[in-house]
DNA sequence: TTGTACGCGTTATCAT
DNA sequence: ATGATAACGCGTACAA
């Protein structure tokens, strides 16, 4: 079934047809009656095929998602549910492309075929590949996460380094002087991985702004490393009192961890986590944490990447997050 | 940058040009050397949309995810990933349409526009209206999760029914003889969703064979519903020893909520599970789990819908898949 | 190897 | 003011 066919049907011609379809123009009641009676009756609906290639536009977003291997978060994944609900509430659809390092082929894909009209970058890093990429090519999209470089173009991002100096700073007021920062990987701090990298950055300044006796830890992202870094820090630094840590995913074994060395939380040690809120309930006791919005995020970013599309000289969008902390059991004042 | 542009570059025709890249008719190396070095220089890609509405097919996938406020599993969205990755290794991209329900916008469109070539449906129901829907409109598709009426289509599906006969076995064989099932939301069971009603009549089945006492309970996806479910179950039973669940979401919360009404685990009860095993792990004691395969299934579905594509009447794929239990620290003989 | 019809809507232009 | 005609977007594939 296709538009001529409908045309026929109806005994008007295929432009008749298109223009009941879109209203660009007035067509006779009479004639429109007929026209939408042909369409009712036959369940016609436009090829989203013919119709991108005539009007240039697919109306489909592309989301560029790290690598399965990389094992997403709860948050990123739940980041792309959000994205595909908000895309679709504007009728967009949502086109998956997992790339980075080597696997790109489905990423050069979407921008050199054509398929969508815009793109969503997760997982951005300070220097990341890309975000040129699209800039060389006049490409619209919007990334999760600011490049370092100063690049321009729309983000949204998490105040990492606000959260992580607001965390430091809620564990100073109840007196801990040795804190320590678990951080996401070596290899994404070495990679540049934004997050990573201004929470590092934030904690050192916090340290020597308020005095304190900072140790900062990347940690792998599971629970075994977890306990790892764990041991590192009390070897580093014996006196730590408090952790803050924006490693979600080795968060549950980070508590266990505690748990296993007799550190009791909170009366011996303090934890406070940047972490779903989920992730952070789950756990016993339940942990104070801000909440990684990935339902907000991934509005804000769909929406901002279709305001470029309609308006393509607008402002660019700079979408800063800064969830508030939640208390909840892992707190307590300094012991001793 | 089109087609007519590299021909006219190269001095030939269009078509020509499209045989170079399609290699559907031999072509003389000079020309085609020719031809390759102006698209090489220039950068050309064909449009995507312009190659799908002339060989009438997109190489995309649609993939049927359920609606962000149903709170996906890990699982979930782990497929999700796998899927898109399954799909990027055969070059195919996956179009994401969040539906069920009252969100079926994106699901027509996908079907009624011809945005995808085959769609991929996640979490289906014993009867499940949007399988009708394809079957009606003889759409390529595969299902995760078979439906129940016996209608004709390829699935992929974990066997919840063998794996709680299995798991409640190894429990009989530990000495167990009451025994408990949670089960997922009471929501799910009453919408027939294919693993809540088969683990349902499975458990059932076994109770009766093996002459144990079982209780089954329904149980919410969160971890305040998982202490309201033990109460339940002891309450009912106060002699339970052993615990099966089916809940990774109330995993966490059925471990704490044990814990709490001091009941040691394996010591007093055992725990069995069918959850990913990041979530069984992270836990303490680490739990005793059969692991969603969610990457394999994924990969499957993909290879099976694309089989499908390549030959409509060849075999549905049929498949069910059985992984292991992991014994972890869960799990004891009964006390007493 | 090339010319050209075709797939399917959209829209500018012409005719009424 | 409406309806019809035709060109266009871009690649594919058959006939010549």
């Amino acid at each position: 079934m296709n538009i001529g066919e409908i045309a026929r049907r109806a005994g008007v011609s295929r432009s008749t047809v298109s223009y009941v379809l879109s209203g660009k123009r007035q067509v006779s009641a009479e004639i429109r009656d007929r026209v939408t009676a042909v369409i009712e009756e036959s369940g016609y609906r436009p090829s989203a095929t013919a119709r991108a290639l005539a009007q240039g536009e697919t109306r489909t977003l592309g989301l560029v998602i790290p690598p399965m291997r990389h094992h997403l978060s709860v948050d990123q994944l739940h980041f792309v549910g959000a994205v595909a609900e908000a895309a679709a509430d504007h009728d967009y659809d949502i086109l998956l492309s997992p790339s980075g390092q080597d696997r790109d082929r489905a990423f050069e894909r979407m921008l050199g075929e054509r398929r969508v009209d815009g793109v969503i970058v997760m997982e951005t890093l300070l220097h990341d590949s890309r975000v040129s990429t699209l800039i060389e090519r006049g490409f619209p999209f919007v990334t999760i996460g600011r490049t370092g470089s100063g690049q321009e173009h729309g983000w949204v991002d998490l105040d990492y380094a606000g959260l992580v100096s607001e965390g430091v700073g809620k564990l100073h007021a109840l007196g801990h002087r040795d804190i320590a920062l678990v951080n996401r990987p070596q290899e994404l701090l070495d990679r540049e991985y934004g997050p990573a990298f201004r929470a590092a950055d934030a904690f050192d300044k916090a340290v020597v702004e308020l005095e304190l006796h900072g140790v900062a830890r990347c940690c792998d992202d599971d629970d075994d490393a977890a306990a790892a870094c764990v041991e590192a820090i009390f070897a580093a630094a014996p006196a730590v009192t408090a952790i803050l840590t924006i490693n979600e995913r080795s968060l549950a074994g980070l508590v266990t961890a505690l748990a296993e060395r007799g550190s009791r939380v909170p009366e011996d040690v303090s934890v406070l986590a940047i972490a779903s809120a989920r992730n952070a309930m789950s756990l016993r006791p339940k942990v104070s944490a801000a909440e990684v919005p990935a339902e907000r995020m991934g509005r804000h970013a769909v929406e901002a990447l279709l305001r470029r599309l309609a308006e393509p000289e607008g402002e660019l969008a700079h979408v800063l997050l800064s969830p508030p902390f939640v208390d909840r059991e892992s707190l307590a004042p300094r012991p001793g």
